[in-house]
DNA sequence: ACTATATATATTGATATCAATAGAAATTGA
DNA sequence: TCAATTTCTATTGATATCAATATATATAGT
């Protein structure tokens, strides 16, 4: 008898026409080259742009909720604040009421860049929904939320 | 008159709930998560289980089709199949009737490391699914492969 | 056959992602 | 108060991601 595994190929065509995880990591690799095509001109990258947006409040917030809200590790954050400082488009500066934190706040500069982005933003994402049959991006969006 | 741009808080919640991109990011940072941490045990991540069940085929596949069936860029196949090949899990060979092309093939220990994670993913992905209300699942993939 | 174009893949550089780990400050419980 | 625990963030190392670019081979048009 043989000792050599197998996987029927029925299992493999099963797994991935029903995985989540893989069916997930297609989408949000298909919209991030999307976003990142049409926001090349703004010099921001769909994720910088959700990031610098997220910023965009009244009262600058510490690094953990942003992490949470853009549903990534904190260290993640930690390394993609980089290029953004570096640019000055966004300011990390301690926080006055909790000596561990830092408060994230968009530069004049940042601003700035995040206006011009916005419109940009604002067309694709429209284009976008276009072609998805009506109301399918609004129950897609409450479904994504389930699973964030 | 001040020459400020400034963008209205209303905006920037506007943003952040409807773009389709975020929250697919979202989903997909969450999801690779959960199936990275139930398949740390077999030595893979979400992506490398994805990728090696996708060469589980009766014929070795050339990159460009596994490049597109992952909906990633054909650049980012060659680099995700390095820690595969230096493992043994994957071979990588010259396609005979293709001098350009190479064909993809899992060696016979990276079909008993993915025979052994088989049934963890089996085991997350269903237990994934019973959170999500009846239907939601299959429709949420039918929505996502309208954006991939 | 020959040339122009298209296709398949690799390399480099920048950024994104997370685990493991560590340090500092805040909080909690006794 | 003080020690134990928790919280907040940074660093390192490995992998993932894509643009820009380069090379080799295949294909198409003449």
């Amino acid at each position: 008898m043989s000792n050599a595994t197998e996987i029927p190929f029925a299992t493999t065509l099963l797994v991935r026409d029903t995985c989540l995880c893989l069916h997930a990591q297609r989408a949000a690799r298909a919209l991030a080259r999307l976003f990142d095509d049409a926001l090349r001109p703004a010099g921001l990258t769909n994720g910088q742009f959700s990031l610098m947006m997220s910023l965009n409040r009244p009262e600058p917030p510490p690094m953990g909720p942003v992490a949470k809200l853009l549903a990534m590790d904190q260290t993640t954050l930690t390394a993609a604040l980089k290029p953004l400082q570096r640019r000055g488009w966004v300011e990390v500066f301690p926080n006055p009421r909790d000596k561990r934190g830092r408060l994230l706040r968009l530069t004049p500069e940042g601003m700035r860049v995040l206006t011009a982005a916005l419109p940009i933003w604002e067309s694709t994402h429209a284009a976008l929904e276009k072609t998805l049959p009506e109301g399918n991006a609004e129950r897609l969006r409450q479904d994504l939320q389930a699973l964030a």
